[in-house]
DNA sequence: CATGAATGAGCGTTCATTCAT
DNA sequence: TATGAATGAACGCTCATTCAT
C-alpha cells in the first residue's frame, strides 16, 4: 500500500541513479547537480525537494552503498563446518562483492571522497566504519576460541587474510585494473585460505 | 642560444609547492588556480605562463611524485646477500616510502585523478603503471632463478609480498588512518618476510 | 447562496499574521512565500488559493495597516473644549499610534515598499494619501474658522504641527532608534502645543 | 600621477552608477549583481573585481552619500553674523541637499536598507551617526553661549528645527512626492527661522 | 479547498582562462 | 616575462508560481 503520494519515487530513483553515475566520473566536487538533474530528467529544483544539498544526496548515495557493504560481509562463525570450508566461503562472499563492476564504481565515488577528507569525508567515515573487517575478524576469534587456529591477534590475521584478497581484487581495480576472472578469482581465494591454514593452523 | 631558465625557476617551484599543497586539500577539482596562485605569491597570469592550463599543472605535481616512488622502489638482487636480509630490506624501503605523510599526500593526490580517469586521470595511468610491482617482481624472478624460493608466478608472489605491507601501511592510510608506529611497522615487516619464506623457501 | 467564508478564516488570519512577521523582518523582496507559508503552517499552495500572488498578500497586509492607522487619526473640531485642550488630545492620539512598536513595524515595511515605488509601491500610495495629515489639516481649518487660531494655510500649519511630532517619534524611530518614554513624549507634547500657540493663537 | 593600472576606473564608476541606479529602483534584496554588470556593461566578474560582493558594493554606494551629506551640513558659529542670517544660512544649506532630486534618491536606498536593519543595515548606522544633527545641534549651543538664543537643550532645539525643514522638505518626498518649488521652499525656511526666533530669541 | 510535487528562471558567487600592457 | 583586469560559463541553491490529486 503506497503511502499518500510520496516523493514520487520513480523521480527519486531516478535522481539517485543519475547521481551515482555523476559521482563516479567526476567524483563529488566535480559534480554537479546541473548534470545530474538533467540526466535524471528532472528539474534541478526537484532535485532539491528530494534532497536538502548536493552533500545530502551524497549521503544518501553513500548509505545505499553502506547497506550493500553490510549485506556481503555477514558471515558467522560455525564450529560445525570445518575451517577451510568456512574460510573459502568468506573469501567467496567478499570476493563476489569486490569482484563487481557496480561495486567497485560505488567504492571509488566513496574512496575519493574519503580521501580528501572534507566535513562530508569524516561524516562518510562515520557511515562506513569498517564493518567488514569487525566481521571477519570476530570470525578469526571464534576460531581461535574453537582451538581451530592459533595466533596472537585475530585483528591482525583478519587483516592480512582480508589484504590477501584485495591486493589481487581491490587495489588494482580501484586505480582502473580489469576485473577478475573467474579461474583469478578462484587461485587468489585458494592460495589465501592456503596461506592462513599454513601460518595458523593447529 | 636558448637561455637554460627562461622562466623564473623559484617562481615555477613555489607554485608547484603551492599547487601540490592545495590539490592535496581539495583535490583537482576543488582547487582553484586563484588559490594556488596566491598561495605561491603569483599573479594567476604567471601560473599560465609556467603551465598552459589546470591539468597540465597537476601533471607537473604528477610527475613529481612519480619520480620519488620510483626512487624508492629500485632494489636489485643479489646471490650473496642472504634472502631473508633482503626479503626484509625491500620491505623496509617500501614501508619507508609508504609509511610518511608527505609520500601517503601525494599518493592520496593521484589516486583521486585515477580513480577518475577523466582524461587527465588516463595521461596518469599511462605515467605510473605500477613500477613497484614491476621490479618486486623482478627481484623475486631472480631469487626463483637463484634457486633460493620456489613458486609457479613470480607476479602473483610478489603482489602478494607487496600486498601484505600495503594492506597494513597502505590502504587504511589511503583511508585517512594513523600511520604506523616503528613497532608496527617492524611486526609487518617480519611477518610478511615470514609468510613468504614460509610459504616459498625452498 | 453564496457560503460568507468560502476559505478558511483562520488559514487566512495565520497567513496575514505570517506576512506580517516575515514582511517585517525580511521586506518584500527578502520575503519567500516559502518561508510565510511554513511560519503560517499551512502549504504553499494554501497561500496561493487565498492570495493571488505575493503582491497582493503584500497589499492585503498594507490595507490592514491602513485601517489602523485611520482608526488612530479621527479627531474632529469642537467648539466646546478649549483649543489647548483639544491640540493636546490629538497630539495624543497620534503619539499613541507613533509611539507603539507594533505600529512603528507595519509602517516600516509599508514604507520600504512605498519608497520602492514598483507598480506594487504606487498601488500603496493610492491607499495612503495621508488621511493623518487630512484629517489634522481638517480641525485647524475648523479651528480658524471658530475664529481660535490665525494663519494662512491650514495645511500649512498642520504640517508644522505633525512634522514637530514625528521629527522625535517618527523619523528616529524609522532608522532604529529606541521609543520615546512616557516624560520624553509629554515633553514633546506640550512643546509642539506650546509653539502652535506661541505662533498662531489669536 | 596615475597609480599604475588601477582598476579601471571608468568601469568602477559605470558600476558605481548602475549600482545605484539599481538599489534605487529595487532596494537592496531586491536589486541584481547581473542586472547592475548589465547596465554598466561591464561582465558580471567584473564587479566582482572591483567589490568583493553586493554588501561591499552596497556599502560603497552609502559612502558616497555620506560624503555628500557630511558635505551638505558644515556650518560653524560665527558671533559677528547675526543670528537671523546664520539660521537662514543654515536652513538653506541643508534645503539645499535635501531638495535634490540626486540626494533623495541616495537617501531612500539608505533608507530602506537601514530599516531592513540586516547586519549589512546595522553596518550603515554606524557609517551614518547623524553629522547632520550633532553639527546643527553644536551650532545651538554656540549661539546659547553667546548669549543669543535661550533654551534647555540645544539637541531638542537643532531637532525642532532641522525636524521643521524635514517635515516639508523630506518626509513627503520620501514617499515620493514632488520637491519644493523655490518659493515653497523659502516659504518653509522662513517660517522655520521665525519660530525658533519666537520661541527662543532673548 | 488543501496539498505535495514540480519547475523555469533567477540568484550571488567563483571558476579557468585570456589579453593588453 | 609578469601582471592586473576582464570575461563567459558554470556553480549550488532559492524563488514565485502552477498543477494534478
Amino acid at each position: 500500500m503506497k503511502r499518500i503520494r510520496p516523493l514520487n519515487q520513480e523521480k527519486r530513483e531516478a535522481i539517485l541513479k543519475a547521481a551515482i553515475e555523476e559521482f563516479y566520473t567526476k567524483g563529488f566536487e566535480g559534480s554537479s547537480m546541473d548534470t545530474i538533474s538533467k540526466l535524471a530528467n528532472v528539474s534541478k529544483a526537484t532535485v532539491y525537494n528530494h534532497f536538502k544539498n548536493k552533500e545530502e544526496l551524497f549521503l544518501s548515495v553513500a548509505t545505499i552503498i553502506r547497506e550493500r557493504i553490510e549485506e556481503s560481509f555477514k558471515y558467522t562463525y560455525s564450529n560445525i563446518i570445518d575451517i577451510k570450508t568456512q574460510l573459502k566461503q568468506i573469501a567467496k562472499k567478499e570476493m563476489n562483492f569486490l569482484n563487481s563492476k557496480d561495486n567497485m564504481k560505488l567504492i571509488q565515488i566513496i574512496t575519493i571522497v574519503m580521501i580528501q577528507k572534507n566535513e562530508i569525508g569524516l561524516k562518510l567515515l562515520e557511515i562506513f566504519e569498517d564493518d567488514c573487517m569487525i566481521m571477519t575478524s570476530q570470525w578469526f576469534q571464534d576460531a581461535k576460541i574453537d582451538g581451530k587456529l592459533d595466533f596472537e591477534s585475530s585483528h591482525f590475521v583478519s587483516k592480512q587474510f582480508v589484504g590477501m584478497l584485495k591486493s589481487f581484487a581491490f587495489l588494482p581495480q580501484l586505480y582502473g585494473s580489469a576485473m577478475l576472472s573467474k579461474e583469478e578469482e578462484n587461485k587468489v581465494i585458494e592460495e589465501a585460505v592456503y596461506m592462513i591454514l599454513k601460518l595458523y593452523k593447529k
